[in-house]
RNA sequence: UCCUGAGUAGCUCAGUUGGUUAGAGCAUCUGACUGUUAAUCAGAGGGUCGUAGGUUCAAGUCCUACCUCAGGAGCCA
């Protein structure tokens, strides 16, 4: 591979010369010396051409050079307090590599719709740059802490025949002579067959979701984590979900400090957020919730607050809404779990509670002032029981015939969970909106690009 | 699927009670400037006011329908 020099490490070459390879992010000029920005895709580094070192030609030729031109600059490093990250470029040559043209994205301000619809573009800018690096340091990390720990990465298959918990509309195809397809919602089912075969196993892969939702929080498509260990029981699979938090925060927090001060414009708020999950969570059950909100609800009607349109007080049996889950969190300066769900809210194959059988042995981990980021449970492991759940949801029973072998020939207790990889980064990054957490978003209304 | 709001220059927006030739900033182009930090300063070009219809002497502004998008709820991760 050929030599190259990196914005990233300047630092380490002060004083010699180096090529830079990358795109004209921003200029300022001032008759006999220019300012570029270069950025490369590690940083951006500001290259200063003076008219008198680089002659006159060459100099008129960078005052042309276009927004998101590419452009190969060669130049002495310097270190100066004057140019932002503290390191610029004493530029000697530079070579016009491909031209800019109009380019849509100017450095001001623009509205969401308008840099989705170029979001193949706005992936060059700042926070989007910022961001993708973060979920990529979630990524590695996620695949780090499960291999860490024995996990073995446990592919689930995309193309599906048969809805997994059988209330999610699903996107699907026709599949060669077999009929109709679907895309997978959830790799779990599988996940535990992976678990009966490898002890502890994690799915991680895309997901697909037809919900016509429409709220800041959901993606039709979106990656989902979801670790899946046999011999485990629901006190063992909120500790996991716990560690494994601390784990992927805590990475993004010794990794990205210099992204996340990008996303908060240097305000430090970001590594307060998430030193707050690095904190141990609060565990409640579903009837202490439930208590808890009556009370805040009922000193919210009664203050006479004003409530959103579309506020509906909650009812013990309900399971949580938007604004229960905001509100819950809002009490609490770390993470809560809440068990121990009505089992009527929840899906066929979590295990009751033996010692409360109208409740299921599942959790969900609310984050502060945000809401569910994983959700899990301790699965059902009891053939007839979960024949009988089976028929209780109006489920086909034949699709299921190979999830029920897995309690047929050594059925074990198991559990596991699910965390939506976007909905994560989106916290961690303070986004306003989840579509902003993954590369090309696809939405009720985008496709596109 | 339900509720709310918005569509005016390439982009972000202003546009009063309906009233002359629809404005600003940025971007683009021309010029000035040797330390800029979204550089600044001077000038220029740039518009079927979402679409269709209606009211009126007169509609960006009022009315009706439609289209598109955004925000909230539900569904969930």
């Amino acid at each position: 591979m050929m030599q190259r020099d990196y914005v990233q490490d300047l630092s380490a070459k002060v004083g010699q010369e180096v090529t830079l390879r990358g795109w004209l992010y921003n200029k300022r000029s001032s008759g006999k010396i220019q300012f570029e920005l270069l950025r490369d895709g590690t940083g951006i580094c500001q290259c200063v051409v003076v008219k008198n070192v680089v002659g006159a030609e060459m100099f008129a030729s960078c005052d042309t050079i276009s927004q998101e031109s590419a452009i190969a600059v060669t130049g002495i490093v310097q270190a100066t307090e004057k140019a932002p990250g503290g390191f610029e470029l004493s530029v000697t040559k530079v070579d016009i590599m491909g031209a800019g043209g109009d380019y849509p994205i100017t450095p001001k301000e623009h509205g969401v719709e308008y840099l989705m619809e170029h979001r193949h573009l706005w992936l060059r800018s700042q926070r989007p740059w910022a961001t993708m690096r973060v979920r990529d340091t979630l990524i590695v990390a996620i695949r780090n802490f499960f291999h860490e720990r024995g996990f073995i990465c446990f592919d689930s298959p995309i193309l599906t025949p048969n809805a997994a918990e059988g209330t999610s509309t699903l996107f699907e195809t026709k599949y060669f002579d077999e009929g109709m397809a679907y895309l997978s919602q959830s790799g779990q089912l599988y996940g535990e067959a992976g678990a009966m075969a490898f002890g502890k196993v994690y799915v991680f892969g895309p997901t697909f979701r037809a919900e016509r939702s429409k709220t800041k929080r959901h993606l039709n498509e979106f990656w989902m984590v979801e670790p899946e260990v046999a011999f485990m029981d629901l006190e063992g699979d909120m500790e996991l979900a716990q560690e494994f938090v601390h784990y992927v925060v805590g990475k993004v927090l010794a990794e990205r400090r210099s992204e996340l001060s990008i996303l908060d414009e240097g305000s430090g708020r970001l590594v307060q957020r998430c030193e707050q999950v690095l904190k141990p969570f609060v565990r409640m059950h579903y009837d202490e919730a439930a208590k808890i909100l009556d009370k805040y609800w009922d000193e919210k009607l009664a203050s006479g607050e004003e409530l959103p349109p579309t506020f509906k007080r909650f009812e013990y049996g309900d399971d949580f809404g938007a604004y229960d889950e905001v509100a819950l969190t809002s009490l609490y300066d770390a993470p809560v779990i809440v068990h121990h769900y009505p089992a009527a809210v929840k899906a066929f194959y979590m295990k009751r509670d033996p010692n409360e059988p109208d409740k299921a042995l599942a959790m969900d981990v609310l984050f502060p002032g945000f809401g569910e980021i994983i959700g899990g449970s301790q699965r059902e492991d009891n053939y007839d029981v979960l024949v009988s759940r089976i028929e209780e949801h109006g489920l086909p029973m034949a699709a299921f015939e190979w999830y029920l072998d897995l309690r047929r020939y050594g059925s074990v207790p198991h559990a596991g969970f699910g965390l939506g990889l976007e909905r994560l980064v989106m916290w961690v990054c303070d986004l306003e909106h989840i579509r902003e957490a993954i590369p090309f978003p696809r939405t009720l209304t985008r496709i596109w690009p």
